[in-house]
DNA sequence: TCTTAGCACTCTCTTTTGATGAGTGCTAAG
DNA sequence: CTTAGCACTCATCAAAAGAGAGTGCTAAGA
């Protein structure tokens, strides 16, 4: 274990760098930081620390970063929990305050905000639509030969498309449909939905045999494309603003990495619910982002774990700062969930 | 106006410019394209076409560049319309196939087709939601005290929020509440609904005092939200695939810009129904994007305007071939869109 | 009159060189 | 164990030199 004095020359370097995104030197260390010591003797330290791994050198003679160690030991054991600034806290209180309370919004809030207070990119995670039960199913007419076909499942998740109808069909059998197919249905997941049930409700319906096929298709297709959690990502061009990705290669790879929905999933894979989670460069499994923090955390409704957030930045990124801004975040948003969607 | 060989001269420019990014020389035109007369020759009438504003010259030993008015003489009377090639027409072909059919997804799959096949940026402008005449609004009830409030209106756009209702309403009720409102309410636009249309609602449904004026104002909430052109963009990575914005600095004055909505509603507010229209460089009221050209159109149902597609590139965008992907996405989707929402 | 070969000239880009300075490791004295 | 002192390393910056691409101009040829 590290000795106290280690430990302030550690925090002391990781903050710096935090900071500047520049290599810390003993001197500045010596000077910003009552140590109490002259620089020589935090050289020594940091001689020490590089020695255990704490530490690198990019070049003989240049100042010294934070290995993925450092950050890690950082994180688990240095780092002050920060508070939120008002102005921040206010900015997230008037985020869910808006009257619209669709989860599709709440999430786009939710990443807006985040994205703002923190400067870093920020994911989200839905949930596996077709784990979830069905709720109701319903077919709206509209003009002509279309009607909009909703499907509502219990946590809240609307989905909607536009579909053809053959023309003979009135409003009233489409509400009649729309109670069978609702009665058969709810309360099931699509993985649920067994061959029984589907032949249950063309019995029900044989008059619209046809139709009905078609919709069920629609059902699963709909859901199908629900299969994997939904993937939200905001806030990317703030990746441009870390010095450590001004080489526009670094930028794109990330960029070209953070596209790919399977990737972030992965990623968010590590978030374990009721806890902030930080994985650090390394520590992430994909190639491209190791140059990446990761900081993750669940959000839920009640008691059940709804999804999950990510806030991406460089290694180099401000800990504490995010830490709390994503907790906050999380408290807020799972409570707004539950009031909405509610248990 | 240029004789025949100052256009073959400009024509060559433009597209090895086009092509490589790098100014061009008068060796590379007279080796490359088989005008028949030596480099000096093309020299002499390259500084005719300089001097006449064609071209321009990063500096004095350097090749030709084409000035806007040199791109603006290309795109008017040079260009040869590109066709497509097999593989882009299926592509795009494929992507409107799919089977959701919701205006949503269906301009998801425009950008994406669009930016996939161009390799530059698109965004898409929606209509005016609050213009368009309201068709149906209806509540479904929810779990507890949570109802889905959803408002179609004519053009096929459906809204959708979850609204708090009085435990006490049975579904019954909020059927016919939404009966009455939509009675009320349809074929008007939001800025149709007059106070009397208001108090009358609230004449037939005084029971339901409290809650449907809680309704209103948020039906009113869902419309001025939308009272503007909705704004989706797709594809912005794209730019830092292009020579001219490997500086950062570039990228990020274009993405800032892009990323607030009413600058691409202004920029978008050139485009005229019926036929391609390129905006190059300066000829962009935006200061920020005179680096790039804009090569927009609108796409319509039946005969009716509905929504602006544009493509964004650098002012050196390959304009023949991506008049001819937007052109050619352009017919699909209004085509798609007839026969989805339909006259 | 138009075209073209030839040539001097210009200017960017790349490479080289040297100076600067931040930072280190080591040593020896306190 | 701490620290002052010092030699050493190495990235960075600026100036200098060299190369190369491209130009404009001139004069000769068609």
């Amino acid at each position: 274990m590290l000795d106290e004095r280690k430990q302030r020359v550690l925090e002391a370097i990781i903050e710096d760098y935090i900071l500047t995104a520049l290599p810390v030197g003993s001197r500045t260390i010596a000077r910003k930081y009552g140590l109490g010591v002259s620089s020589a003797t935090i050289r020594n330290e940091m001689a020490d620390l590089e020695e255990m791994g704490y530490l690198e050198q990019p070049h003989t003679s240049a100042g010294r970063v934070p290995s993925d160690k450092g950050y890690r030991f950082y994180v688990d054991w240095l780092m002050k929990s920060a508070s939120l600034s008002e102005e921040h806290l206010r900015r997230i209180q008037q985020g869910y305050q808006k009257k619209a309370r669709e989860i599709e919004s709440l999430i786009q809030e939710t990443i807006k905000v985040l994205s703002e207070i923190t400067d870093y990119m920020t994911v989200v995670l839905g949930p596996q639509i077709s784990r979830t039960k069905l709720e109701q199913i319903h077919f709206l007419k509209l003009s002509g030969n279309s009607a909009l076909f909703v499907v509502v499942t219990t946590v809240g998740f609307v989905d909607k498309c536009i579909v053809d109808i053959p023309e003979s069909i009135t409003p009233e059998e489409l509400e009649l449909i729309s109670e069978v197919m609702t009665h058969h249905l709810k309360g099931k997941s699509m993985e649920d939905v067994t061959r029984s049930t589907l032949s249950d409700i063309r019995m029900d319906l044989g008059k619209y045999q046809e139709f009905i096929a078609a919709s069920l298709d629609l059902l699963e297709y709909l859901l199908n494309q629900r299969k994997e959690e939904r993937v939200w990502v905001g806030g990317k061009t703030k990746i441009l603003n870390q010095p450590e990705f001004q080489s526009i290669e670094k930028a794109r790879a990330v960029f070209s990495v953070i596209d790919q929905e399977k990737v972030v999933r992965d990623l968010l894979s590590a978030a374990t619910p009721g806890s902030i989670h930080v994985s650090i460069g390394g520590e992430n499994r994909i190639e491209e982002v190791q140059d990446c923090s990761l900081i993750s955390a669940t959000f839920r409704i009640g008691t059940e774990t709804y999804g999950k957030i990510g806030i991406i930045g460089p290694k180099r990124m401000d800990y504490s700062h995010t830490v709390a801004a994503l907790e906050c975040v999380e408290k807020a948003l799972s409570e707004v969930l539950c009031r909405v969607i509610g248990a």
